[in-house]
DNA sequence: TGAAATGTTGGGGCG
DNA sequence: ACGCCCCAACATTTC
């Protein structure tokens, strides 16, 4: 029986631009896909993501059957798993793509030295980031910490390569290899079932990725730059979770943008895929950013302890009904608009004084794009612990966010329709409106809406006193 | 990838 | 007719 190569899955579940299977099939050797569900190490994935992640190894193990090489499934500890595999199989090699997070790059140095005692070939590749993070330097070769240099060098840089295309055939290995049912993983909710509105909201894998892709075209992109910031429309391009579980690269992103017409619309929407390779940077040189601030004086910050407020931001119960309906549209679709992130995250931070910890931790669990880098280099950005952060008295006035960016209400009715009878004059703050007005909408505050969980004026003065504080202490 | 407070300016009402 | 005041509207600074 001729030795197989073991294509090992990992954050790259698709088959286009895939570097490590390409390499694969190119040997001309029997193939076995491998995925390995390791649930031991820490950040090991959150409910939503692994509703997803459910959905993508279906899609997975459906195009790789069509190609006649059936996806095996084990579970457990990467590199002992790993290990099993290449002993049943006597596999010649393993290839995989790189995961560029700590934990991930520790395991992984620790696999090959591995596999090469052995006398099995190991190798990796790139498939997740336009640029390798140990080749965007300073002029003085340190990492970078703002990201404004970052893109200008990076765009400087030669471009990325082009996409590589999907093998059209695979060889078989022979042998039965055994493979957990995917059922068995449990990675969908049962009781209850949460999942109806992410269903609803997304296909996650590889051909609803390139969908998804086309339907952003020159129009839409041209649409961006108008609508990117407005959370009712559908103005940004939403691949964010596809691009987390890797079921679309970054090259195939870049490279398609390269193909729209020139304009303010492709640099934006260039720039935001360039934020997330900037936070891949960052975990990668700093890879105590999710747990850790970056800025030591940030370490014995005195945030607050308050489950009860937790609760209330996390259900969407806060009285502010942006930030509320974002983190409705989180609860229920798995994902949440850019601008709206960031004024929900700045009122938990800022509003709330609860640490960014906790609402990394909650993103972690809720989001479908959960992604550990754009995570924690976000959480702490707005935080103002990072090093190219918020400046710690930006403090978002929800409010006025709300009446900027949502001026007709559409996001707020979406998401809260128990003030949608409201008049948009009240509806970014019913406290204020006259009680005839609230009446007439069939809103009651404190009953069918919450009140205020805490005073705005006096909830920026409280932040601003505290953050002072760390500063000079 | 803010907001609020403070400062400045200029048009118009008004004595 | 003139100066005074008020207060938008805009600019600057402060947090």
């Amino acid at each position: 029986m001729e030795r197989p190569l073991i294509a090992w899955f990992r954050r790259d579940l698709r088959l286009a631009d895939n570097p490590a299977l390409h390499a694969a099939a190119a040997s001309g050797r029997p193939i076995v896909p491998l995925y390995i569900l390791d649930d031991t190490g820490p950040w090991s994935y959150g409910g939503a993501s692994r509703w997803w992640l459910h959905e993508s190894l279906k899609a997975l193990q459906a195009d790789l059957t069509a190609l006649g090489t059936p996806l095996i499934l084990r579970r457990g500890r990467a590199d002992k798993v790993l290990a099993e595999v290449v002993a049943e199989t006597k596999a010649a090699g393993v290839v995989w793509n790189r995961v560029y997070e700590p934990a991930a790059v520790a395991r992984d140095k620790s696999i090959k030295s591995d596999l090469k005692k052995a006398d099995v070939s190991a190798e990796s590749f790139n498939g997740a980031l336009l640029f390798e993070p140990w080749d965007l330097k300073t002029q003085s070769g340190t990492p970078f910490k703002v990201f404004t240099p970052f893109c200008r060098t990076a765009l400087k840089m030669p471009s990325p390569r082009e996409p590589l295309p999907a093998p059209k055939s695979l060889r078989r290995f022979e042998s039965k290899i055994a493979s957990d049912a995917l059922a068995s993983w449990n990675l969908q909710p049962s009781k209850p079932d949460w999942a109806k509105g992410l269903r609803e909201h997304w296909t996650p894998g590889e051909t609803a990725a390139a969908a998804r892709l086309d339907e952003f075209r020159d129009d839409a992109v041209a649409a961006y730059i108008k609508d990117r910031d407005l959370p009712g429309e559908t103005g940004t391009s939403r691949l964010s979770p596809y691009l987390a579980f890797g079921e679309i690269s970054p090259h195939q992103v870049w490279h398609r943008a390269a193909r729209w017409e020139p304009g303010g619309g492709v640099t934006g929407f260039l720039r935001q895929i360039l934020w997330r390779e900037f936070s891949a940077h960052l975990l990668y040189h700093f890879p105590q950013i999710p747990d850790q601030p970056l800025r030591d004086d940030f370490a014995e910050f005195p945030w607050r302890h308050d489950g009860e407020g937790l609760r209330l931001w996390q259900r969407g119960l806060t009285g502010y009904p942006i930030v509320d309906a974002g983190m409705r549209e989180l609860w229920h679709t798995g994902w949440m608009h850019n601008r709206v992130r960031m004024v929900a995250a700045s009122f938990l931070v800022k509003h709330l004084l609860l640490s960014w910890r906790e609402g990394e931790d909650w993103f972690w669990d809720t989001l479908v794009d959960a992604d550990l880098a754009n995570n924690a280099a976000n959480w702490q950005w707005v935080a103002g612990c990072g090093t190219d952060a918020a400046p710690y008295f930006r403090v978002f006035n929800p409010v006025l966010q709300g009446e900027k960016f949502d001026s007709d209400g559409a996001y707020v009715r979406r998401w809260v329709p128990e003030l949608g009878a409201l008049p948009d004059l009240w509806l970014h703050k019913p406290w204020e409106a006259p009680e005839a007005e609230l009446q007439a909408a069939g809103v009651v505050l404190g009953k069918t809406y919450p009140l205020p969980v805490v005073d705005h004026k006096a909830a920026r003065t409280r932040a601003l006193v505290a953050f002072a504080q760390m500063r000079s202490g």
